[in-house]
DNA sequence: TGAAGACTTGACCAAACGGTCAAGATGATA
DNA sequence: TATCATCTTGACCGTTTGGTCAAGTCTTCA
């Protein structure tokens, strides 16, 4: 299979309500299935049955099953590069970190889906979002690592890598949603439950913030009102 | 495709040089493949191609692809859980997290093929090692997690979910290996650079032990006499 | 050395899969 | 309601893939 590269553009030219709607409803089941079973464990047939669509129907409104993955790729992309955006140099470090992780965590709990599809990319070596990685990416975290940087020089936090301080925080807060069937299958929880998900943010705050000579602030969880 | 359960039993009956040369020629060939491409994307052929042998050789040697994977994944199951085995509650706290997370780092270095496709079977909802996960991991982590409580009770360090210390520095140190790809393309080193495993592993180490009000002890890299 | 068992292979098969196509059904619009 | 574009589908096709089988080659050992 050709491994053509994956933008981020998303040319949403004028559709039909019905193409509009189609066209969601695929990506939404293609989605689900190929987080859950890779691109090669992933029939066509059966995100069209999950839809309630035939296969042919897919298949006008997607050209192949290569381009209903990399358009699922591309959607969750920015989405997914977003977070990190928000670090602001200008504000308090344990603030910024913890809310950054707080971001991160609400995603795994929100969109284990879309983190699980990303792991898979990436576990086999990113064939179609090297590119992405490679330049928007790596210029991302050459950016913040300055904003990281920053603050050491302030004396704000205590001297360490930038670039390995984000990964780990990716690393603890991404595993949430990556391994959640086997941290389920050992507490019998996950992220849904509102308990685990206070001590699991609690434990990546400490962990970060503490790392960096800070305090831990107090976390709050979203209340919707 | 069926999923039978994977056991930790090495079923090593008597065999000749030749079935031992080749079954194991076979297991290493089949790990690369199924670690990067996973299960559906890896094809026998392509595995007796590796190897040198037919395809239908490699079918005398395996029932099937199934019967190879759980080879595998039995293989590496044992050793991926051993580490944690080692955890000692009567030595010091902060050497033994160290030694553990070294320890981690190392096969992550060195292993990360066998990462890879654990990560692999745990994203796709752990079909084949539910039962082990359920029983022998779920076994582990409860013994290992009162060992940290313990040194929690005898205040040598901060208290702390013993569960969620454990999954964090499995994060850390498993994503190193999983997520080498886009490590690689953004900072453009991996952890067979040493400078790179020094910090790496010098990152998670302090994350970890101050998180539990502990001092990071001096790292030292495995010398070869 | 020769026979029995272990090993190796190419030809072959059936099922699964991605994708095409022509024809029919449905919706928008005047 | 008539017309045209949009939407939907089942039948079909070629390729890939996991697996079988009969026949041949190589090892081992009495």
């Amino acid at each position: 299979m050709a491994h053509r590269p994956v933008s981020l553009k998303n040319t949403t030219k004028s559709m039909s309500r019905i193409q509009e709607k189609n066209r969601t409803r695929i990506l939404e089941a293609a989605l689900v299935e190929f987080s859950r079973f890779g691109y090669s464990g992933t029939t066509i047939e059966k995100i069209s049955s999950v839809t309630g669509m035939s296969k042919s129907n897919l298949l006008y409104y997607f050209s192949s099953k290569a381009a209903i993955y990399e358009a699922v790729l591309a959607n969750i992309l920015d989405i997914w590069l977003a977070p990190l955006k928000g670090l602001n140099p200008e504000k308090d470090p344990a603030k910024e970190l913890a809310a950054y992780i707080h971001h991160k965590m609400k995603m795994s709990a929100e969109m284990p889906d879309a983190s699980r599809l990303f792991a898979n990319e990436i576990l086999q070596g990113a064939p179609r979002i090297r590119k992405v990685l490679e330049e928007d990416l790596k210029a991302l975290i050459a950016e913040k690592s300055n904003v990281i940087q920053q603050w050491i020089n302030q004396e704000k936090i205590e001297p360490i890598d930038p670039v390995q301080l984000i990964f780990t925080i990716w690393a603890m807060t991404q595993h949430y949603a990556d391994f959640d069937t086997q941290i389920r299958l050992v507490t019998g929880l996950g992220l849904e439950n509102p308990g685990f998900r206070i001590s699991a943010e609690e434990t990546v705050v400490r962990l970060v913030l503490r790392g960096i000579g800070l305090q831990s602030p107090d976390i709050v969880l979203e209340t919707k009102p």
